[in-house]
DNA sequence: TTTACTGTGCCGACTGGACGGTAAAGTAAT
DNA sequence: ATTACTTTACCGTCCAGTCGGCACAGTAAA
């Protein structure tokens, strides 16, 4: 399927594509001395973010982790609200780029992007996206910094709904958030054969689109003899 | 069905709830051993949390918030990894005992622990319990310090899932998790009344036990126009 | 080609403030 | 006086942001 859409990090010729107001750089050659060091630098942030927390991304710790003086993060990013703006955005971007990719390798039929998004997000788990999550926290601290990605958000979740019923693409949506919000701060009590047995199944209720809500809604008085059985394996 | 289990917080005769300093602050009675100023000190560190996220969680700012000292918080807490230690405990605590309390509210059927746990999560979003998030961040500073938050969570999990099948168990789980952080962060895409739609279709999902279930596996092909319209109606 | 000038990209020492933590002295109930 | 708690003052460190400087590339006049 080929679902390798980069980790977030630049792996491409990108020649960093989101440029973010205020930026000193409207020459866009910038051949000269040295190959692009602006994403090295936000890769390097990720990169101490993932390993330290957010409470250790200093400018000085993304210096080193760049190979670089802190003179020269502060050249590209005149302050450190600036970095952290420029990691949200190229995250972001990197994730609706995802999403599309992924997107457009499914069939056209009802539930497609919400398929998508859950196949998405947990990709994103399994390459190490989890940056995403990391960042999270440093924004918490500067709360102004994460609208974009509350914009994100919603925009994301107004997509899904479009091919779904509202409730079953809330499910499968708040789930898979859920989810992975779980995964990324090692908070998930699944063990991994439980975590793709779920996936498995948002998988396939992302499929089924309206399927499940009308079962859902109609199942007021089913006896539980019923209860399928054949799905119990996982066991911490 | 009285479920007021508290906030979290010393919800009792407490004279300065949440003082802005400046003021001389009154000299209350002081009786001799007043245990009180440590359950005030620990909710004047939730007030900084929630108001200014993880990262103006500083000694100073709980002191000043709590109308005491910075030598007055060192006391009561020797380290500032102490304090953070206490308020994990606290909420882990607290949120365990509001568990329990709900739990006993409801009728001993399968689902009731899990239903529980629903409602008590959309009730801690009710109520200003929003700093579990800023500190769940603050945490992940300090990764050794949420250990027993995830070990409670383990624990929980294990719990709701004897009642239930698991899939049930742990769709309605992540998607209440999910639905948690989101609020939490203020990144939900929901409008209130939408809100309020998901939160009763989880708690109908976790009533239903395994009904649901059984719905999911067995609803390969029905129809959509069976779909129930009558939820439509919040929209931003 | 040489020389002189300009701008870009980066370096790294330094500063000033914030913050965690310490210690000694003070206050009041017992 | 002893104990429990609080305050004031201070220290050392960390860190964002500043600033003068350096190297090199391009430009172009000589």
């Amino acid at each position: 399927m080929e679902l390798h859409v980069g980790t977030g990090r630049a792996d491409q010729p990108v020649q960093y594509s989101n440029q973010v107001s205020s930026s000193p750089m409207p020459k866009l050659p910038k051949t000269r001395g040295r190959p692009n060091s602006r994403e090295a630098m936000l890769d390097a942030a990720q990169d101490v973010v993932l390993e330290g927390g957010a409470g250790k991304l200093t400018l000085d710790a993304v210096a080193k982790r760049a190979g670089v003086s802190k003179g020269g993060v502060m050249y590209n990013f005149p302050t450190k609200e600036a970095l952290l703006k420029a990691m949200v955005e190229r995250l972001v971007e990197h994730n609706r780029h995802a999403h599309a990719q992924v997107t457009a390798s499914l069939p056209d039929r009802p539930g497609r992007s919400l398929k998508a998004y859950v196949m998405n997000s947990v990709r994103a788990l399994d390459v190490d996206d989890r940056v995403s999550g990391a960042l999270l926290a440093a924004l918490n601290s500067d709360r102004n910094v994460l609208a974009p990605v509350a914009e994100y958000f919603n925009g994301r979740f107004a997509k899904l709904t479009q091919d779904v019923p509202f409730e079953q693409a809330a499910l499968v949506y708040l789930a898979t958030e859920g989810l992975w919000t779980q995964e990324l701060l090692q908070l998930s009590p699944f063990t991994p054969r439980q975590r793709a047995q779920v996936v498995r199944m948002l998988v396939r209720m992302a499929e089924q689109g309206a399927a499940v809500e009308t079962a859902v809604v109609a199942s007021k008085a089913v006896p539980r003899k019923a209860i399928s059985n054949k799905e119990k394996k996982g066991k911490s």
